[in-house]
RNA sequence: GGGUUGGUAGCUCAAUGGUAGAGCAGCGCCCUUUUAAGGCGUUGGUUGUGGGUUCGAGUCCCACCCAACCCA
């Protein structure tokens, strides 16, 4: 456009400006005194100090400049007086724009408003910014923008940058949760022969010099059970699955998920273990147990109470709650019509029996749970993988725990029959018997211990923890597709 | 995939079918403790893209692109 064109032109002729006076417009190192947040707090009166950040705002008075200088721990004012400077640098010091990174030596004072500011001796351009940064006040606010150039929404909204701080802070946490309980991270293939561990659509590719197709993970979990059946007793993988679906404001292509298993253990301890490991990552990340979602104006509109115990309930009993109690006395038709005419529901008719119970649980219970809930004893139907109950071959045992009306986390006794497993995953497959990983199943016969092991996913944690209504929000880089630019 | 809403200056937003505007940013001038600094002045537009209707289209119609939300 023309008149972009325009202020980009004005910011290259300040950058040709610059290196005309001997200034090198895209600096060097520059040694600092700490990051802005420590110069704070080592903040003395007239005691010199250094820091380097990226202009965010400047107010001229003629003879005196007040600069804000940003970085990611904080933002220090810095005073800049013509007197002081002399007119060479003065001249140099007129050529600056909002968003130019800069290094500042100066002397600590306090204004007589308060606040602590540096009293420029000497300055160093250190890069120069060659576009115009969103407006100080309203910042980026174009979701889209947002999203493409993510960049711009860290550098203007304190929100986004709050969100992914604490997105960071979840991730530390649990890992030093599981490290503390002698869990071992562990990689293992994105790029799979077979991608199994899931009941989803898998992205495809080529090894060009294999001669190979291969797909990208859907899950990490065949090859994690390698590992009980290889002696790693406590692991966990904390990284990205990919599935070929829908984008909604739930899921993303690409997601981050933490599995682990647990040699020995069952469900039960895993959502012991879960709960936990949850409330440790809130208490030092959100500074308690109750979390609270608020909208743009600050009004709290919901709030969720993580304080243990969790509830814990068996699927059969929350439907018999939600849908009546002889819900499982009916037969499939009066199900159907029941989840029709008294439950309001809108039913497909390719829905066979147990999907319409499912889809009964999710719209009248997971939707409508904000508190944690640990969904037990499912039917089998829904999670082909895991193991029998003893005393009931129907369902399994397992949990779904339920928060801020998602499903963030399944638990499973996992299923180490190597035998059961190979009819499972039969089932599972139907006419496309080369989709059974048949490496997974050598290991097995070779015997894994029993274990207990979990999901959780990432984003939908994070979006729990902060607020955020949509999974774009909490992932820097969301896809889109691709926008032709200029 | 279907429906709804949106895309206007670098950013945030206006504009009954009738001369495309404002604030911030930018540019110029004034101001030596300001902080959404202030005052005076001022530049800046292929209204997402391509068609159509009309004397006249940001606005109405059609197609397409991108996004958000809801549904599947």
């Amino acid at each position: 456009m023309e008149q972009e064109s325009e202020l980009l032109a004005l910011r290259r002729e300040k950058l040709e400006a610059l290196r005309s006076k001997g200034v090198q417009p895209f600096g060097a190192a520059f040694e600092t005194s700490g990051d802005i947040a420590q110069v704070r707090e080592q903040f003395s009166e007239g005691a010199t100090f250094r820091i380097a950040g990226r202009i965010t705002a400047h107010r001229d008075m003629g003879k005196s400049h007040f600069l804000d200088l940003r970085d990611a721990s904080g933002r220090m004012q810095v005073y800049a007086q013509a007197k002081e400077l002399g007119p060479a640098a003065i001249e140099i010091f007129a050529l600056l724009d909002l968003g130019d990174f800069i290094g500042v030596e100066g002397t600590a004072f306090t204004t007589k408003t308060g606040e602590p500011t540096l009293k420029v001796r000497r300055f160093e351009v250190l890069a120069k910014s060659l576009r115009p940064l969103p407006e100080k006040w309203h910042g980026l606010q174009d979701v889209e923008a947002r999203y493409r150039q993510r960049y711009l929404d860290l550098i203007t909204n304190k929100q986004s940058r709050e969100i992914f701080a604490k997105r960071f802070a979840i991730i530390r946490e649990m890992r030093r949760f599981l490290e503390n309980r002698g869990f071992v991270e562990v990689e293992t293939p994105m790029l799979q022969a077979v991608a199994g561990g899931a009941a989803a659509e898998p992205f495809r590719t080529h090894h060009n010099a294999l001669g190979l197709d291969l797909y990208l993970r859907i899950a990490p979990e065949l090859y994690l059970k390698r590992l009980l059946v290889g002696g790693l007793n406590k692991v966990y993988e904390l990284n990205r699955n990919f599935r070929n679906e829908g984008i909604s404001r739930r899921h993303n292509p690409e997601f981050t998920m933490l599995e682990a298993y647990w040699a020995y253990a069952d469900f039960e301890t895993i959502a012991d273990l879960v709960e936990e490991m949850v409330c440790h990552i809130a208490e030092r990340v959100c500074g308690g147990s109750t979390i609270e979602h608020r909208d743009s104006a600050g009004n709290i509109t919901r709030t969720i109470h993580l304080q243990r115990p969790w509830r814990r309930a068996r699927y059969h009993d929350l439907l018999r709650e939600a849908a009546g109690a002889d819900w499982f006395d009916l037969s499939p038709q009066q199900r159907r019509e029941r989840a029709v005419s008294r439950l309001g529901l809108d039913i497909l008719p390719q829905l066979v029996d147990y999907e319409v119970t499912q889809h009964v649980f999710e719209k009248l219970i997971e939707e409508k749970t904000f508190d944690p809930l640990f969904v037990t004893h499912c039917p089998k139907e829904l999670v082909p993988l895991a193991k029998q109950n003893r005393s009931d071959a129907s369902i399994v045992d397992v949990y779904e725990l339920i928060i801020n009306g998602v499903e963030i986390s399944p638990g499973y006794t996992e299923l180490n029959d190597p035998l059961v497993q190979r009819q499972r995953l039969v089932e599972q497959a139907g006419e496309e018997t080369q989709q059974i990983d048949e490496d997974f199943l050598l290991a097995l016969e070779y015997g894994m211990p029993p274990a207990g092991g979990f999901g959780l996913g990432i984003d939908r944690l994070t979006m729990m923890l902060t607020g955020a209504e949509s999974i774009r929000d909490v992932i820097l880089f969301p896809l889109l597709k691709p926008k032709r630019t200029t």
